[in-house]
DNA sequence: TGGTTGAGATGACGGTGTCAGCTGTAGACT
DNA sequence: AGTCTACAGCTGACACCGTCATCTCAACCA
């Protein structure tokens, strides 16, 4: 038998799982208080006892959705079974691949924060001081900065454009994975020497 | 004293411009058909003869933006008067113009299109047309697939982050301006002869 | 044991997208 | 000329949404 605050936070917990599973079976629209509620066992008025308003809510899904990329990009960035390159191609991939799985979420994430943006983004700065580090074995510390928000960019880039339609396979005759790897190669090919 | 078809033009005119102005002014949640019926001088339901539903009309705002940037990069394209990576630089600055100078739109623009999506990815399939055949100048053609791919998303990416605010300026230490340029620059350097 | 706190329920309100039905007029037809 | 028709726009209505004020009631603390 759960004490009061134990309650509580298993409520804020289930609001969380039902607006991500409702954003991901449905997109953005499908998202409703009422309906959060109801797969959280409460009813509409209910969240307002956990989060301000309704876009706090899909803030902390946002920023759980962070927290978990840096959490991949961290157990890519201490596996010793990786080399350098093998590391900085596979945190593009964790990041690609919440894309991939996750549109919705992944768009959420993309978007500029509604209310206060300050949290989300500080935890989207958590994985990116992650994917620096590990951009720092490839090209050295000094050029991480420069070269880290480029991959960044290349990797949202292109991953926005494949999961919006727009990067069409039948006229640009390339994938994502191409381009990653090739933005990984050049990266990899200005080197630590490089300026 | 209008025609008949010519005062519809107009009223759909209207209502294009209206819900744009909204857009740019408030975000998505501004644009309400109510409100641009007013701006257009109709009342709620008149937007109903001119499209099927808020997504048609939200559709028809996208196309009309990725429209003007065809435009823009076509513009670019036959300018006499720049070199072939001068016209690389401008064509990517001219996508990220938009980004900065309507962030609401530029979202828009690159969400995934609701309703039928057909539409506004053959808008942007004509700016990438151009911007490809711009690329194809620096790179050669069998070349400017990938690069013109690459760049289209480190551009689409970095501009992103930069209206989000996850490319923090004090994290990152650069700006998506030296982001484009170091993208530029390593483009031009594969060049015409590497595969 | 009695008072307090806070999670949750409920009723209500304004706003929104959407549709059915109506009105009036521009244009076509006889 | 007179009549008919298509259709842009108006209005009322509906269901749904986020949000709030208010209420209830069980868990906590003194």
């Amino acid at each position: 038998m759960p004490t009061r605050a134990e309650s509580a936070a298993s409520t804020r917990r289930d609001l969380l799982d039902a607006a991500a599973e409702l954003l991901d079976a449905g997109g953005p629209d499908a998202v409703t208080l009422r309906e959060v509620g109801a797969r959280a066992g409460v009813t509409r008025g209910a969240p307002y006892r956990h989060f301000p308003d309704k876009n706090s809510l899909m803030n902390a899904v946002a920023i759980e959705g962070w927290e978990r990329v840096g959490d991949q990009v961290h157990a890519v960035r201490v596996d010793p079974g990786l080399s350098a390159t093998e590391k900085l191609r596979a945190a593009l991939v964790a990041l690609i691949s919440v894309a991939r799985h996750q549109p919705h979420l992944y768009q959420l994430m993309c978007s500029t924060p509604a209310g206060d943006p300050a949290d989300a983004i500080r935890a989207a700065g958590r994985s990116q001081d992650e994917f620096r580090d590990v951009v720092a074995t490839v090209v050295g510390d000094e050029n991480a900065n420069h070269y880290g928000a480029l991959l960044l960019a290349g990797a949202h880039g292109i991953a926005g454009m494949e999961l919006t339609g727009y990067l069409a396979p039948d006229k640009w005759h390339t994938t994502a994975d191409e381009v990653i790897a090739s933005l990984v190669r050049m990266v990899s090919a200005a080197g630590p020497a490089t300026g």
